[in-house]
DNA sequence: ATCGTTATGAAATAATATTGCAATTTAGGA
DNA sequence: TCCTAAATTGCAATATTATTTCATAACGAT
């Protein structure tokens, strides 16, 4: 169901990995919320993590968890899922990739597709100014638009809530 | 600067005509929800109108406000953007398009672009089961992803912003 | 005129996120 | 080894965004 669940050794080596080449310091508060991101295989909102991390006394003490999720977030190894207010684990860690959230809208699922020809189009718009239009995606008024690290999400329905909202209408007959 | 801006009786006319065609009721807090927004043209935190609207008291009641947006936002002519979290007047309001925001994640200024490809790559992830996978998306491992009325959103850095970041640059030296 | 639906008023509160400052730890150079 | 600058953490307070609940009012179709 999710890209990450059930390879939260792979992703945490490749994390580690990572970390030695750039010598980042994966702190013990880093290094958990990944893993629980990591294990749980779903976006988790910042006070869920808050308080898997540590009991009553960590929940009251949210700068923890965003600080952790800034810094996890800045070298790649966490999307913020903005749309759903959640964090999911990156499916790639380290590797460049293009990545597109795919959000639930009902349940709030989310999966990371990597999508080349998104990616594309994102590099169009966000290419040097007045240049890289392939892919009809017209002009900018306000000129160039640099992409940064931000996934782009798309929101829809998943599989199951799609088969819910049908078996609902069904119902209604 | 912005795809709304002097657009307001534009917008308020092509509004009213689809709200009569489709029997909606555009109230007057709604009405000046979307003329603040058509007005500005750009994107309002749901608290900022709420000052506008009412003055000291109405600031006081929130629910006028995210009640009106999700009016205004269900029958599109409002985009909700999540990353910034805020609102912005459509472009097209009441015709079928393919918006896609494009949203400084400097200064949040919002541009709505409107783009085919994209539009349709979109729709390739969410026509039917095993249908529609043009565009070198990849199949869903959760299947069936059914789009939604919700714009798609890029983060990047606008033309301002950009310029003022290489001038900071610039400075350092 | 009345009934069901839809919209508004109001208070409270939930959920998400940030700021500022002090204390601590760390990496790297003198 | 010691020192320093930078990064990280602890902590309190608070800001910002958004929703829930219940009651009242307006609307629109019969």
């Amino acid at each position: 169901m999710s890209d990450t669940e059930g390879r939260r050794p792979e992703i945490m080596e490749a994390v580690e990995r990572v970390c030695r080449e750039r010598k980042l310091r994966l702190t013990p508060v880093r290094r958990q919320v990944l893993e629980l991101l990591a294990e749980e295989g779903k976006a988790l909102g910042a006070y869920e993590l808050l308080r898997k991390i540590g009991g009553e006394r960590a929940a009251a003490y949210p700068p923890a968890a965003y600080r952790a999720l800034e810094f996890l977030q800045r070298n790649g190894f966490v999307h913020r899922v903005r749309d759903a207010k959640r964090f999911v684990a990156c499916s790639r860690p380290g590797e460049p990739h293009d990545p597109v959230l795919l959000v639930c809208g009902s349940c709030g699922e989310v999966e990371e597709l990597q999508a080349a020809d998104m990616g594309s189009i994102a590099s169009g718009i966000s290419a040097e100014c007045g240049g890289g239009r392939a892919s009809g995606i017209g002009p900018s008024e306000s000129g160039c638009f640099l992409e940064t690290a931000h996934a782009i999400e798309i929101v829809g329905k998943c599989s199951p809530c799609s088969a819910d909202r049908a078996r609902t209408e069904q119902a209604k007959e």
